[in-house]
DNA sequence: TAGAGTCCCTAACACCGTTAGATACGGCGG
DNA sequence: CCGCCGTATCTAACGGTGTTAGGGACTCTA
C-alpha cells in the first residue's frame, strides 16, 4: 500500500487500540508499515501533526454520518444523537478522547457538521448567536465526560485499577461524608452510558430553558 | 528545604508554568531542587505518581476555599461559583486542565467538596440521586471547556498559533457554510470567560429544568 | 542520456524515564 | 568508642524516544 499521511494516521489509529497512546511510537508505526521510522518524516512534519491527523480521522468518523434532521424530528433528539455519535467515535479507540481533546480539527466534514448544528438550532427557533454559543456546551460536556470515562477504565492500570467502585467506596469515611457514602452507587456504580445520558439530558434541557427565557423576555 | 513528595509536586507545578507539560522533565525538577534526577525516585514511585500529586494540588487549590452556601443564597449561584473556582485553578497553571483531566483525585479536601455539593443540592430540593448524577455534568463541562480553551491559547505554538480568530475565519468557505461564517465572531471571537459563562448557565438551567420536570411528575 | 524529484535507507544526536550500586551521614545498641 | 542500620543522595548506565543529516536507488521528463 502506498504510504501517505492519511495511511500513516489510519495505521497509527489501529495500533493505538493495542498499545495505548503512551505506547504509540514512530518506530512501531513505521514497522507496521514495513518501513523505518525516519521514512515517516518524509510524509509528516512531526509526531504532533500525526496526532492531529488521527484526531481529525476520529472527528470525521463521527461527523460524516451526520444528516439533517428529518422533518418532524425534535432538535433535542437530533442534538443528543450528534453528541452520542461523537462519544462513540472517541470510545471506539483506546485513549480516543485524549487524542481528540484540545485538537482543533480543520476538515471540511467538520465544517459541515458545525453548519448543520447551527442550521438545525436556528430552524428550531434559536437565534444564530444562541446556537453558536450553545452547541459548544454540548461538545465540551461530551469531551469532558468521555475523557474522564476512558481514564477510569484505562487498561494502563493492568490488574489493579484503583477506580473500581469498591475501592473508591472504601475510601470515603461514611461518618464524615454520609451523603457521599450514601450516593456512592450513583456516583460510581453507574456504567458510562447511563452517566453520560443523564448529563446530556441536562445540557439539552438547559439549552431549551435558555431559549425559553429569551422568548419570554 | 527538606524534600518530600509534596515539595516535589509544588516545584513541578511552578516549573510547569515556564516550560509546559511537554518540557517538564525529571531532570529539570531535580535541578530546581538542587539535586540529581534519580534522587526524586527515593520520594516518588514514578512520574505518573508525580503528575497525580500535581493534579491533586490543583484540585485542592480549588476545593479548599469552598464554603457552604450562606443562608439565602441560591444553589445556582453557589454551584456556578464552584465551577468558576475549579476553572480558575486549572487556568492558573499552564496546561493545568491537561494535568487534571482523567486523574481521579483522592484527597480529603475533594471528598469534602463532593459532600458539600451533594448537601447543597439536596437541601435545595434535589433528590440525592439527582444531585449525585447531576453535579458531575457541571464538572465534565468545566473540564472539557477548559481543556479546549487552554489548548487553543497554548504557548506551544510560538508565534504562529493556528487558532487565531482571523485564521480560523479565513478557513471556512462562506458560500458553502454561510451560517458558520456569519456566526464566526460568536464561535471564535469570544474570550474564554464569556464562552464559559454561557455554557455554565446552560448546564445550571438544565439542572433546574430536570428538577422541575421531576417535581411536576 | 542527463538531470530532477521522490522515497526510503543507515547512522547518529540529544534527550528521556528509570534502575543498579556505591557513598556519605546520622542516631543507637553494645 | 565501635559497628550497624536506615535515610538520602550520588554517579553511571540502560534501553528507549523523537528527530535530523546525508546518501542511495528508482522513476519520470527534457
Amino acid at each position: 500500500m502506498k504510504i501517505n499521511s492519511e495511511v500513516i494516521a489510519r495505521t497509527a489509529l489501529r495500533l493505538l487500540d493495542d498499545v495505548g497512546l503512551d505506547g504509540l511510537t514512530m518506530r512501531l508505526i513505521a514497522q507496521d508499515l514495513g518501513v523505518r521510522a525516519p521514512t515517516l518524516y518524509w510524509h509528516i512534519k512531526n509526531k504532533q501533526e500525526l496526532l492531529d491527523a488521527m484526531a481529525t480521522l476520529v472527528y470525521v468518523e463521527a461527523a460524516e454520518r451526520l444528516e439533517p434532521p428529518r422533518d418532524g424530528s425534535a432538535w433535542e433528539d437530533w442534538l443528543a444523537d450528534w453528541a452520542r455519535q461523537l462519544r462513540q467515535a472517541m470510545l471506539s479507540h483506546r485513549d480516543g478522547a485524549r487524542v481528540l481533546a484540545g485538537t482543533y480539527v480543520n476538515h471540511e466534514t467538520v465544517h459541515r457538521a458545525v453548519e448543520l448544528n447551527l442550521r438545525t438550532l436556528r430552524d428550531a427557533g434559536f437565534t444564530l448567536s444562541e446556537a453558536a454559543r450553545g452547541f459548544p456546551a454540548v461538545l465540551h460536556y461530551t469531551i469532558g465526560h468521555t475523557i474522564e470515562e476512558q481514564a477510569h477504565t484505562s487498561a494502563a492500570y493492568g490488574d489493579d485499577n484503583p477506580y473500581t467502585p469498591e475501592r473508591l467506596a472504601a475510601m470515603v469515611d461514611a461518618e464524615r461524608f454520609p451523603l457521599t457514602a450514601q450516593a456512592s452507587s450513583d456516583l460510581l456504580g453507574m456504567d458510562g452510558d447511563t452517566g453520560f445520558e443523564y448529563g446530556l439530558r441536562i445540557v439539552v434541557l438547559g439549552l431549551r430553558a435558555a431559549k425559553q427565557e429569551r422568548e419570554r423576555g
